[in-house]
DNA sequence: GGCTGGGTTCAATTCGGATTGAACAATCCG
DNA sequence: CGGATTGTTCAATCCGAATTGAACCCAGCC
């Protein structure tokens, strides 16, 4: 694991200010930790600085990126809570702003990200029980269900912690 | 993205029984969902369901993945407080076994992983502040002052919840 | 010294997820 | 209707992180 360089990996955006640049950087950085695609913290991050909605033509002319990167880029933000989508009476183009609570986003993220490992990891150690029980040696047995127990306290920590985190991320 | 599937990608693994197959899958899993790499789940979770500590080449062997990578592997989870070196007197070889405490492994993913990203984003946005104090138009400057600040308090949430977190994971 | 066993390093390669872009709806409007 | 505008889909491609493997290091041993 390399450490973590400070200075950014430049790749130029020729139409935006050095803030915008900046800012986006921050929430690239910030998706990557996440496991979340550069492209979701590029966009979340050019709409969370520009003041006003911006279209998908503009993220796309802005960023720099493709018709099919951005709109599925979107689709993961509004699943995530993260970007909301403004329908203009006179036009049939819609603009996009960011969400910016923070308890949201991060009941996005667990819902979306979070919570499905979760539950994928118990159904798997559902299936484990069984078969630990049926282990030959009983000294190796005891082991197993031993090991088996701990995963599952762990995964079960894992759920009440989330909503701790919730409660104590709420303004 | 795509929704997450349960059943696991197949990976043979010829010298293991089926439970240590499915153990390491549920942490192969838990490690993507952290942003480490595979191999690291695939050791850690090989160490964790071993009753007996394991040589760098029981690793290569049983899990069928070069020397490098287990040596590399190792390093990293040593680093996250993950597995514990055992010298033996007798032979010059070490053995490795998994730390199984969670307030530890927490504590180390934290210090490794996640710490050093909200220093390295809080000092970019200390570098913003400046440059957005510079901007033209005040109602802009207004709008610019007010993300900042906002980004300003998730970075601090996030240096408080983690003790937060700590704190509850801990037995 | 020279040889062996255990481990590390790092440039080259591989591999998988992210991105592209072209084809395809869908909707509006003349 | 036919063309223009907006957005979606998905196979092909690209790119960067993970992995490999060979060279290397070091400690002990003969």
């Amino acid at each position: 694991m390399p450490p973590v360089r400070d200075e950014d990996d430049l790749r130029e955006f020729p139409s935006l200010g050095p803030i915008e640049v900046q800012v986006i950087q921050v929430f690239v950085d910030g998706v990557k930790v996440l496991g979340l695609p550069r492209s979701l913290g590029e966009i979340y991050g050019l709409l969370f600085i520009s003041p006003e909605p911006l279209s998908l033509d503009d993220l796309v002319s802005l960023l720099g990126i493709s018709k099919g990167s951005a709109s599925q880029g979107l689709r993961s933000l509004k699943g995530l809570g993260a970007v909301r989508e403004l329908s203009v009476e006179t036009s049939r183009r819609s603009f996009y702003q960011a969400d910016t609570e923070l308890k949201r986003l991060v009941g996005g993220f667990i819902r979306e990200q979070v919570r499905p490992h979760l539950e994928s990891g118990q159904s798997k150690i559902g299936r484990l029980v069984d078969v630990a029980g049926e282990h030959q040696d009983p000294r190796h047995r005891e082991f197993l269900g031993a090991r088996v127990k701990q995963l599952e306290s762990w995964l079960k920590k894992g759920r009440i912690v989330l909503p701790v985190l919730q409660k104590v991320l709420g303004e």
